[in-house]
DNA sequence: AATGGTATTTTGCCTGA
DNA sequence: TCAGGCGAAATACCATT
């Protein structure tokens, strides 16, 4: 399958990426822009180093505002007494902000003289380890960042242990066999949480899992697709039987009536007529028709209210149910 | 006040270019 | 990826009990 090739071209890309020089060795003279004449007045420009500007001497005019030298300071220096800023600028290109350790290649030493073979030998092996050292890094990075993503979203949606569990499994193949590849942590994460919410048929809707989390709708059901074909979790659509139990807590319904409306929902499902339709509308429909059955008194209203479903949703749905319970005696 | 009926608008999903 | 078609749901309004 592709994703296990992508996975290889992803070693690769990092092991190439790690070779590329990460720092300049010959740092921009930042004397060039002074250097430049005025454009207005073809003056002379000079650098004004406390208001870090840089203005042409005769008339005044403000040739550049920023002057930033992000090249490493010590260069700029005459004496080497402050070495406290020195380093090559970092980047967020690389998962380290490119602070890490390159071995450079080449058969010399620091000095330029020519090593050994068996130095040489020595180094290649070095390099080979330190290579693999950093990316197995940052394999383990990114599998924390989104193992604890995934435990903050799980918090804020009150889910049990187990489930956390089996979200962190699941992002854990995911994240291995690729899926994340391309897009971000917290939306391969998110879509691992989900999935295990859906499979274990807990009443929860995308909305209410990716409110909680930092990514926008649509990349998130983009991930949420790619896991689920991915890794080939077999995922039944969304049950109205599922909403049916909390609602009823939520109404300080008896146990009569959900079982009631259980049945009720159960009868309906024999009959394909929840297919493509809202799983909480036709909880909502069930629950109503259940109190009708079991003479609760629970409103349209109430009801729709609680499952943040229409009362004209209920009055389409409930009637079916009413059918079903006819047809059952 | 709760419910039922209905016309209209909104919304979400699917499909084909 | 986008427009457009389509069914479902919401919204608005009125009638009935």
């Amino acid at each position: 399958m592709w994703a296990v090739g992508g996975a290889g071209d992803k070693q690769y890309m990092s092991q190439t990426t790690s070779q590329q020089p990460r720092h300049r060795t010959e740092p921009e003279p930042t004397t060039d822009d002074t250097e430049r004449p005025c454009p207005e007045c073809n003056g002379r420009t000079r650098e004004d180093p406390k208001r870090g500007e840089i203005v042409c001497e005769d008339c005044s005019l403000v040739v550049s505002e920023t002057v930033l030298d992000r090249g490493p300071e010590r260069h700029d220096r005459d004496d080497d007494s402050d070495r406290r800023r020195v380093g090559a600028p970092t980047t967020k290109r690389f998962h380290d902000e490119g602070l890490s350790t390159v071995i450079g290649g080449g058969d010399c030493d620091a000095n330029g003289n020519r090593m050994s073979a068996r130095k040489q030998r020595r180094m290649r092996r070095l390099r080979t380890w330190n290579t693999r050292y950093v990316t197995q890094n940052a394999r383990e990075r990114a599998l924390q960042f989104g193992l604890s993503e995934l435990d903050r979203m799980a918090s804020a949606l009150e889910l049990s242990e187990t489930i956390r569990e089996t979200a962190s499994v699941v992002f854990r193949r995911a994240h291995s066999a690729g899926v994340q590849r391309g897009r971000s942590l917290e939306a391969t994460a998110t879509a691992a949480l989900f999935a295990t919410v859906r499979r274990d048929g807990i009443p929860l809707t995308i909305e209410d899992v990716a409110a909680t989390s930092r990514i926008d709708r649509e990349s998130f059901e983009r991930a949420y697709r790619d896991v689920v074909r991915e890794l080939g979790l077999e995922i039944s659509p969304p049950d109205p039987a599922d909403h049916v139990p909390g609602l009823v807590s939520a109404l300080d319904g008896s146990d009569a009536l959900c079982q009631r409306a259980l049945s009720l929902v159960d009868r309906v499902k024999a009959t394909d007529y929840h297919v493509g339709k809202h799983p909480n509308g036709l909880a909502a429909a069930a629950v109503y028709a259940a109190t009708l059955i079991e003479d609760e008194g629970l409103t349209q209203a109430e009801i729709g209210d609680e499952a943040d479903i229409s009362v004209v949703t209920i009055r389409t749905h409930y009637t079916a149910m009413l059918e079903a319970w006819r047809e059952d005696r």
